[in-house]
RNA sequence: GCACGAGUGGCAGAGUAGCUAUGCAACGGACUGCAGAUCCGUGUACCCGGGUGCAAAUCCCGGCUCGUGCUCCA
């Protein structure tokens, strides 16, 4: 049964594409100027969610996202700095590329830069100007709404008419050379001293939304499957992509399905510079830790707004806490590789099956997440080795494979490697403490018993009296 | 103004007609010297008003409120 993905072109959940060779995704990435946000995060987590769970079923993917490493803003950065435009955008892809690594972000197939895809882009507009949907003005190039007035709205369902009627005074101001303000700017010729390539137009660079229309040409040809990027992408910029590629290559439709992420507030509030309620990623990663941050952000389903507070990071740490307690409390158990003997398991699996394949339901998926982590527990609790075992066997698959909450398995084996590894080091002491605490336990000698339960909490271990005497495991890895 | 979306228990957040969502928090109890883990139990949740249905959080109509987009934005 295919994924049933929501498609903002046809406001519905459809059933991807799957009969082709591979599903093939492009993904609208950063304008590299600043450092990533937590919104950059969510985007590029619900797009790994996807790929991770169409690979996890055994279906070839091939998954692409850009830079878009020349931009206003970043001629602008560059400036500033008195430093080339490339060494800004440089050092934001690599700040961005570590922290998505960090945040268990699997690596795209392909990471295409616009400064590496001019030839593309302009022999994209030649053909726009070519075929009389594109025109040359004093400032630049740009591409005419009224020669496809049709493919007005795909996205947002506006009309031409309530663009035109709508926004007041905001839109008429830029864009010297158009025609109509709603038209785009497809190259834009440089002022003295900006970064420039030659074109037929003129020396210039690229408008924004033309890059993505080259790039998927170049990595996919006239059509691909699944096509996004944050919401407040949808207009201009993807009705635009929308325009471009189908008036030049004459394909219908350039993107078969459209998938847009939520965004993220702060504090009840949009997030942004000017209100000084910006988290970047690194910030957010320092302050909870890379994998309950991703835990906060797949917590609700990749098309819901998020409010990124105090509360939502406090409630991620401690659900994530919980996961990772569970596992490491299993201390040396070996990881099943199956478990749908244990009727639970099974049905915990088929409920999260049923729920990523609704339009990437995390959520769902978390729900059983967690009600494994509960019998995890108890079987920790209850000393059952077996149906531990298949716990973490299935929290290794669902939770870190598909969620990404959890580190590889062989990490997550090493991980829990040397958590055993340490409890077998100091074994035999905490053993020999908890003898003698069981000593003065049975003396009644409470403050005694107290004072050793201290000293066992300084070598890391909580310990837990239970109806078959005292357990115990480490605090933390 | 126009477009799109949303309003579920203390919080986060599922659920498209009838069966306990889930987790955290809270409260009561069991077990405990205490602590912890675990177990059992508790809370009359579905924005408002109509309508259709044997039955509605779930469908229809109307209203209210909120968010986002219409300008660079993940």
């Amino acid at each position: 049964m295919p994924l049933r993905l929501f498609n903002t072109s046809s406001r519905t959940k459809q059933e991807i594409d799957v009969s082709g060779e591979e599903v093939t995704i492009y993904a609208c990435g950063i304008t590299p100027y600043s450092p990533s946000h937590i919104g950059h995060a969510r985007q590029a987590i619900a797009f790994d969610t996807l790929v991770r769970w169409l690979r996890f079923q055994g279906i070839r993917v091939r998954y692409v996202t850009n830079f878009t490493d020349i931009s206003d803003t970043i001629i602008d950065a560059s400036k500033k700095e008195g430093v080339d435009f490339l060494e800004v955008a440089n050092r934001h892809i690599s700040d961005y590329r570590i922290s998505m690594n960090r945040l268990n972000v699997l690596d795209a197939d392909a990471y295409p830069r616009v400064t590496e895809s001019i030839e593309g882009i302009i022999s994209m507009i030649e053909t726009l100007v070519k075929k009389g949907h594109a025109y040359l003005a004093g400032d630049g190039v740009y591409f005419e709404i009224d020669t496809a007035p049709e493919k007005y709205g795909r996205l947002t369902g506006q009309t031409l008419e309530m663009v035109r009627s709508g926004a007041g005074g905001r839109v008429a101001s830029t864009g010297a050379g158009k025609r109509d303000h709603r038209d785009f700017a497809l190259w834009k010729i440089a002022k003295p001293g900006e970064p420039s390539w030659d074109s037929p137009f003129g020396r210039g660079r690229p408008g924004w939304h033309i890059e993505c229309s080259a790039m998927v040409h170049e990595h996919f040809g006239h059509q691909v499957n699944i096509h996004g990027g944050g919401s407040d992408l949808m207009f201009p910029h993807h009705e635009a992509e929308i325009f471009q590629s189908e008036c030049c290559f004459n394909v219908e439709p350039f993107a078969r399905h459209w998938m847009h992420n939520g965004m993220i507030n702060v504090d009840g509030e949009k997030m942004s510079k000017s209100l000084g309620n910006f988290w970047t990623v690194s910030d957010a990663i320092d302050a909870v830790g890379p994998m309950v941050l991703r835990y906060a952000l797949v917590n609700a389903p990749y098309r819901q707004p998020i409010d990124f507070n105090q509360v939502l990071l406090d409630d991620a740490e401690k659900n994530h806490g919980r996961l990772i307690e569970s596992i490491i409390s299993a201390g040396g158990v070996s990881i099943a590789r199956q478990w749908s003997d244990i009727e639970s398991l099974k049905n915990a699996e088929d409920s999260l099956i049923r729920g990523m394949d609704d339009d990437l339901n995390t959520r769902v998926a978390i729900a059983e997440m967690q009600s494994v982590v509960k019998m995890l527990r108890q079987a920790n609790s209850s000393q059952d080795h077996s149906v531990a075992s298949a716990c973490v066997g299935w929290l290794s698959a669902y939770a870190g494979d598909v969620l990404g909450l959890l580190p590889d398995e062989e990490s997550l084996q090493r991980m829990v490697g040397q958590a055993s590894e340490r409890r077998d080091e100091i074994r035999e002491k905490v053993e020999s403490f908890i003898a003698m605490r069981e000593e003065a336990r049975s003396e009644r000698n409470w403050a005694e018993a107290d004072r050793i339960r201290d000293v066992i909490s300084e070598l890391g271990v909580v310990i837990e009296d239970g109806e078959s005497g005292t357990i115990w495991r480490m605090k933390d890895l």
